[in-house]
DNA sequence: TCTGGGGTCCTAGGACCC
DNA sequence: TCTGGGGTCCTAGGACCC
């Protein structure tokens, strides 16, 4: 997928977006702070925000410092669909769209001056389609290049508009503090402080060779390029995910190996069908933990051939489960996560594939067989009566029966 | 305040190959 | 006996993003 960029760029970003639906949905919530999510905040309105409610603070605290908050559960597959429709809008606009997340995208709108008027004027009418369509508030900024037009909505934010003129960059760029800057978190931010580095500016002024031996050669070279507004980076239409994972936090209370079995088995058993349902096909599982200390450590294992099937997915993921039991006794697990990587097509997407590229590996018929029936019984009777029932038999040591058709 | 769930990319060492 | 240069793949960890 090549792309050449000419600019400009714009940065699309719905505002408090879990919340925003909530408040369309809700005209009740409409002006109230609005925390979505009970133990963890996953969202907060600005109404929320603007008493220092933030994302991924916890819930206790959170409703210390805003206790008229109105608490909402997530309700993901509203939210979905509403960044479906919301992607539907951005590319009615250009077709040059990157998908960032749920709520952000890159649009690349060069070439359409002609047909579409000015980058800013673009930017307008996205906006009010976006809330005329959906009903929902989206800030854009408008660049140059990804970067700049990123920082510009972050700036711009919230239900704002900013554009940065070409000879303007620098002036706009330069005095804003270093965590701005793309890739710049805690660890980097403190590094720079430490050394009185705290505005864009002081990061452009240092020679590229003094930031590589501050925070090695891959930052240090992209931070002196972001910070002189160089960002090479096209909008990538067709960029596609490379990794899927799931993850189930465990608290603190010790759990049984048939514990973990139960939570690796309807974990593997969601993913497996989300590859199918994407017709892709992965090589790697890697199993993810977190401990007590909050230390965290991956164990992988790839493939000889990649595959989608529940059962050779499941089996690798007990293998990785089972070689780190020591770790998990030792220091205490409060997270398991699995995720496959080395994704690739598979099916009818293939078919559209170059000849050099992996051939669909060999299914077993049978298996294949065995998933989609699976799949059509969890469509009736629901995933987790279904995986209560796999396991169930799993421990008898019997095989689940075939419907017949 | 003891901290969710979904991702991306980079680095570095070891195995293995030519 | 001492030993180059280059490449790919796999594994593990870490920083970062929303």
């Amino acid at each position: 997928m090549f792309v050449t960029s000419e600019g400009p760029i714009l940065h699309a970003d719905l505002d408090a977006f879990y919340a925003s639906v909530e408040q369309r949905d809700d005209p009740r919530l409409r002006g109230r702070p609005v925390i979505v999510g009970g133990g963890v905040v996953l969202a907060a309105s600005y109404e929320a925000k603007a008493l220092g409610v933030r994302t991924a603070m916890g819930g206790a605290q959170a409703r210390r410092l805003c206790p008229h908050a109105v608490v909402v559960p997530p309700r993901m597959s509203v939210y979905s669909a509403a960044s479906k429709a919301v992607f539907e809008v951005f590319r009615q606009t250009t077709p040059a769209v990157e998908g960032v997340s749920i709520d952000e995208a890159f649009l690349d709108v060069g070439g359409l001056r002609r047909i579409a008027g000015r980058p800013s004027e673009i930017a307008v009418r996205l906006r009010a389609e976006v809330l005329a369509q959906v009903g929902l508030p989206i800030t854009v900024g408008v660049a140059r290049t990804k970067f700049l037009a990123k920082v510009a909505s972050g700036v711009a934010k919230p239900d704002g508009l900013l554009v940065v003129p070409p000879d303007g960059e620098l002036e706009f760029l330069h005095p804003l503090p270093v965590e701005r800057l793309w890739g710049v978190g805690k660890v980097t931010s403190a590094k720079l402080r430490e050394r009185g580095v705290r505005t864009v500016r002081q990061v452009a002024e240092l020679p590229e060779a003094a930031l590589i031996s501050m925070l090695g050669p891959g930052t240090g070279r992209h931070l002196h390029a972001l910070a002189h507004g160089r960002d090479p980076r096209a909008v990538q239409p067709g960029k596609r995910r490379r990794s899927i994972g799931s993850q189930r936090a465990l608290g603190r209370r010790s759990r049984s190996p048939a514990e973990l079995d139960e939570i690796v088995v309807s974990i593997v058993d969601r993913l497996a069908r989300r590859l199918r349902g994407a017709s892709r096909v992965c090589r790697t599982v890697v199993l993810r933990m977190r401990f007590a200390d909050f230390t965290r450590a991956t164990r992988s294992h790839t493939l000889a051939d990649s595959t989608d099937h529940t059962e050779t997915l499941l089996c690798a993921a007990r293998g990785l489960l089972s070689a780190a039991q020591p770790l998990v006794y030792d220091r205490g697990l409060t997270l398991l996560g699995l995720s496959f990587s080395n994704l690739d097509s598979h099916g009818a997407v293939q078919l559209a594939l170059p000849l050099d590229q992996p051939s669909r590996p060999a299914m077993s018929a049978e298996a294949t067989a065995l998933d989609s029936a699976v799949d059509a019984l969890r469509n009736r009777f629901g995933a987790a009566a279904l995986t209560r029932a796999a396991l169930l038999s799993h421990e008898a040591g019997v095989e689940m029966p075939m419907l017949p058709d």
